[in-house]
DNA sequence: AAGATTATCAACCGCCCGAGA
DNA sequence: CTCTCGGGCGGTTGATAATCT
C-alpha cells in the first residue's frame, strides 16, 4: 500500500488563507478552552478547517506571545550559529527564540541567511567556505563582503559616505567568521550542543545582518491582523485575552506586546 | 505607466515519532 | 510487541507585495 491516509477528512474544509472571521473563532475557542486535542478544535469552534489546519494558525500566527517584526541583527548571528550547530532543526533553534516561530525562522533563513552566506562564500548547508574555482574563496571573503554591501545594501544611497562604515563592518565580518571557524574545527561542537547554552548564547556581529536590518525595517509591514483594531472585536475579545492568563505561562507577555497593535 | 521579475511568507503536504491501547 | 492515532517537523508551494526595466 503507498501513501497515507490524510489526516482528516478533507472533503468540505476550507483551505488558503484564513479569514478574520475564522481567526475570530479560533481565537475564542483557544481562549475560551485552551489547546488540547487539535482534530476536535475545527468542529467544536465551528470552523471548516483541518485540526492541522487549526494549530498552525494558532501557533504560527495568533499566538499572543509572538514577537513578529523583524529580525535583529542578534538574532540573525544566533540563528546562523545554531544552524551550523544543528542543521536544518528549525523547531529546535526557534526553542532558542521566545515567541518566534520555527516556520518563521525557516522562512527567514530561506530567504534571507542562505543568501548572505553564500554572498560571504560559504555553503549554508556545511558553513564552510564554498570550494570554487581555486578554494581560495576564503581569502577574498573580505573583499566579497565589501562588494556585496556596496552593491546590495546601499539601497538609494551615497557611495562616498561608505567607506569608514564598511571598514567597520569588515572587521566584525572577519571576527565572526574566526568564531565561526573555530565553531567547526571543534569536534566536540556538535556534542556540545546536546547539554546546553554554552556557545549559543553569546553574540557576535553579522554586518551584513546590520546594513540589511537598517534598510528594511523602516518598510517592514506590521501585518497583525487588522481586525485587532476593531472596536467591536476588541470590546469582544479584549476582556476575554486578559482573563486567559492562566493557560499560556506567556501570556501576560503577549497582551502586552499586543498592545502595540492595539 | 505597465509588464516582468524577484522577494517574502502564510499555508499546505507528507513523513516521522511517541504515546497509549 | 504491534498497531493506531495525533502532534510535530521540515520541505515546498503559491499568492501577494515589492522592485526593476
Amino acid at each position: 500500500m503507498m501513501g497515507r491516509q490524510p489526516c482528516c477528512e478533507k472533503v468540505g474544509l476550507k483551505r488558503g488563507p484564513w479569514t478574520a472571521e475564522e481567526d475570530k473563532k479560533l481565537i475564542n475557542f483557544i481562549l475560551g478552552n485552551g489547546q488540547h486535542c487539535w482534530r476536535l478544535v475545527p468542529k467544536l469552534a465551528g470552523l471548516s478547517r483541518c485540526g492541522k489546519s487549526c494549530r498552525l494558525r494558532w501557533t504560527n500566527y495568533l499566538r499572543p506571545d509572538l514577537k513578529r517584526g523583524a529580525f535583529s541583527e542578534a538574532e540573525e548571528n544566533q540563528i546562523i550559529e545554531l544552524h551550523a550547530r544543528l542543521g536544518n532543526r528549525w523547531s529546535k533553534i526557534a526553542s532558542h527564540f521566545p515567541g518566534r516561530t520555527d516556520n518563521e525562522i525557516k522562512n527567514h533563513w530561506n530567504t534571507r541567511i542562505k543568501k548572505r552566506l553564500k554572498l560571504l562564500g560559504l555553503d549554508p548547508v556545511t558553513h564552510r567556505p564554498i570550494q570554487g574555482e581555486g578554494g581560495e574563496k576564503q581569502n577574498v571573503q573580505i573583499n566579497d563582503v565589501k562588494a556585496t554591501l556596496s552593491e546590495s545594501d546601499n539601497v538609494g544611497g551615497s557611495d562616498c559616505s561608505q567607506d569608514q562604515e564598511s571598514v567597520l563592518e569588515l572587521d566584525d565580518t572577519a571576527a565572526f567568521w574566526q568564531r565561526y571557524s573555530m565553531l567547526w574545527e571543534n569536534p566536540d561542537v556538535s556534542e556540545s550542543t546536546k547539554s546546553s547554552t554554552s556557545a549559543a548564547t553569546t553574540t557576535t556581529s553579522f554586518p551584513m545582518a546590520a546594513a540589511e536590518t537598517a534598510t528594511t525595517a523602516a518598510s517592514a509591514p506590521e501585518s497583525f491582523h487588522s481586525f485587532l483594531s476593531e472596536d467591536s472585536f476588541l470590546n469582544e475579545l479584549r476582556p476575554l485575552w486578559d482573563e486567559s492568563a492562566d493557560y499560556f505561562p506567556a501570556w501576560e507577555d503577549g497582551v502586552q506586546s499586543l498592545d502595540g497593535f492595539l
